[in-house]
DNA sequence: CGAAAAAGGTTAATCGATTAAACATAGGCA
DNA sequence: TGCCTATGTTTAATCGATTAACCTTTTTCG
């Protein structure tokens, strides 16, 4: 800006104030257009970070996920970017890992980088970073996943009305003797899957059974699942039926009954949550729960932009609808 | 900083000063932990806007892959920003969509941002945007694609290789009618997947055939997939193997031919660049060849670290090569 | 004609840090 | 005693913008 101020003979505020097309009332016409052109020829870019320091915004907001290379979240992130992008809004990044810890660490960095609001994923044990986040009255919108407990922006799936479908779906085709395997963690989610899945037992007359629901650690699925698969395939009578609490589980469990050669759906149906690539060209395709990705992303940036913009203080708790999509699995 | 100088008394010369650990043997160590403590104690957080406003450096890199919500990409990005995060830099990022002017665009708000370094996968036509850079003298690394007329900096796979590799290993199992489909674009990488199939052939005297290489769209890939493949299929005599340009490309030929029910490999031999998720629980798992996605994630911010922080001029360009992975479908 | 209004610009403080240079006090030593 | 060196801290300029407040000059008009 100097440059161009001396090139052209003026004061820096002037062509601070033409650049921004501020005061355009008051400016001769001329000299702002000669102000514009020297911009141009000597190749002028506004320092964005002078930029926001002074006016303390950084047109900046932080994605923090489990892990950005997972379908799921990368999906969310492309439109997310998009979306903010549209609105002049860039993205900083990090995937969690699961890991309240290194969330924090993630959520502390893009601070320091004064971003405006972040979009977040929480893991198992955030609620701590979160009320901090609330203290310093920093914006912010849960995706995926949320904290009951918590006063906070989400768009999340409704969990608890899509399992219920899911399996009133399994009862109405004639399946009574359905088991679950999800994710054994703490977070909301994934126990509403499960309080949906036995709500709807429970709506018709079937009493859910202990034993027909298996939670394993979120790291060490793989080696878990067949075991798991196993011992709910040995009880007896035998399962007929299984809901799957993630595509990462459902994936595993596919494979692992395909190997035992049992066959789907005669001996066993499968339903899952989320969509589930990897198994696209399985002899029968997998039934499943399609989550709205697309909207979650849409919905998220757009509640977080109004709550940084309009300074909106009112919360905004979205539960989305989950689609049954249904193929040959079920 | 102001706050914590007044509540202790000194000037915030000298709590920069301690906070940074600098001049450590000339600062009264009472006094110093003092002004840890209250920095602690008023919960400080540098501004790391001002500091990098100063300093002339952001430790933020960007990113710009054509989609992120590809797997490609994200498994990538994954590991880029993890790498980052370990020397203190922060990752920002964006999809071009294979469109150089939104790549360009993307990179223009970066550099405002000051980004210290970018990692592209540029598009076609991104040429005249990489001198750019180059003129600007700011940092870069191109990541899966790179124009060999461009002196820059690259991690790429050894495409000629890979393709070259996989075509011999087709002819070695006795497949001579070999086709390819691969992407319709200027794109070196994948012209030279064109070279090195050629070449394997060639060198076993067989005569490429133009009628046996397919190229489509980008854009299109879907709707064209299935006319393409029953070009080659209704050729006489007919082909008995194809090699994929692409994962996408793999994904909807499989699909397209098991649903004429030809049978992989009996009629028709597959093989494809990329791991191919979907085709996992295929009844015959396709052959495949895998990009070294961390290896090359890894390089990338090395080699971008290396040039940013040790000013080092010298260019890197790496071709990793490809593993071919041999399953059921050749 | 002369005062107020309009037009067109400039000054200078500020955002939150960093850092070279200056300053002040105390101790060492001939 | 007086000069030098260490030690410990402050001053003030700076990074590249923004913007309220102020200053000139020219018009307008009763």
């Amino acid at each position: 800006m100097k440059d161009i101020a001396q090139k052209v003979g003026v004061s820096t505020a002037l062509v601070s104030y033409v650049l921004n097309n501020q005061k355009v009332n008051r400016i001769n016409k001329e000299l702002a257009q000669k102000i514009k052109d020297t911009a141009k020829e000597l190749d002028y870019r506004p320092n964005q970070l002078a930029k926001s320091l002074k006016t303390a915004k950084s047109l900046t907001i932080g994605l923090i996920v489990s892990d950005i290379s997972n379908p799921f979240f990368s999906n969310i992130a492309r439109i997310i970017q998009e979306e903010a992008d549209n609105s002049k809004y860039t993205v900083l990044f990090g995937s969690s890992d699961e890991s309240a810890h290194k969330s924090a660490q993630l959520a502390d960095t893009f601070i320091n980088r004064q971003v405006d609001g972040l979009i977040i994923a929480p893991s198992e044990g955030a609620e701590e970073q979160l009320a901090y986040l609330q203290r310093r009255e920093i914006p912010f919108v849960l995706i995926d996943r949320y904290f009951p407990a918590l006063e906070t922006n989400y768009v999340a799936l409704d969990n608890y009305r899509a399992a219920y479908e899911a399996v009133s779906h399994l009862l109405d085709k004639g399946y009574t003797r359905i088991g679950m395997v999800t994710h054994e963690t703490g977070l909301f989610h994934l126990k509403e899957r499960r309080y949906g899945y036995e709500g709807a037992l429970k709506d018709r007359g079937i009493a859910p059974h202990p034993d027909w629901v298996k939670e394993i650690s979120l790291k060490q699925a793989k080696t878990a699942i067949p075991e798991v698969v196993d011992q709910l395939l040995g009880l007896v009578p035998r399962m007929d039926a299984l809901l799957m609490g993630s595509n990462t589980l459902a994936d595993l469990t596919v494979k692992h009954i395909h190997a035992l050669g049992y066959k789907v759906p005669k001996d066993l149906a499968i339903l899952t949550f989320d969509e589930v690539e990897s198994l696209d060209l399985f002899y029968a395709p997998i039934s499943y729960l399609r989550q709205p990705l697309p909207e979650m992303g849409r919905l998220a940036i757009q509640v977080l932009l109004d709550n940084m913009e309009k300074n909106n203080t009112q919360l905004s708790q979205i539960q989305l609808p989950a689609e049954l999509v249904l193929r040959a699995s079920t």
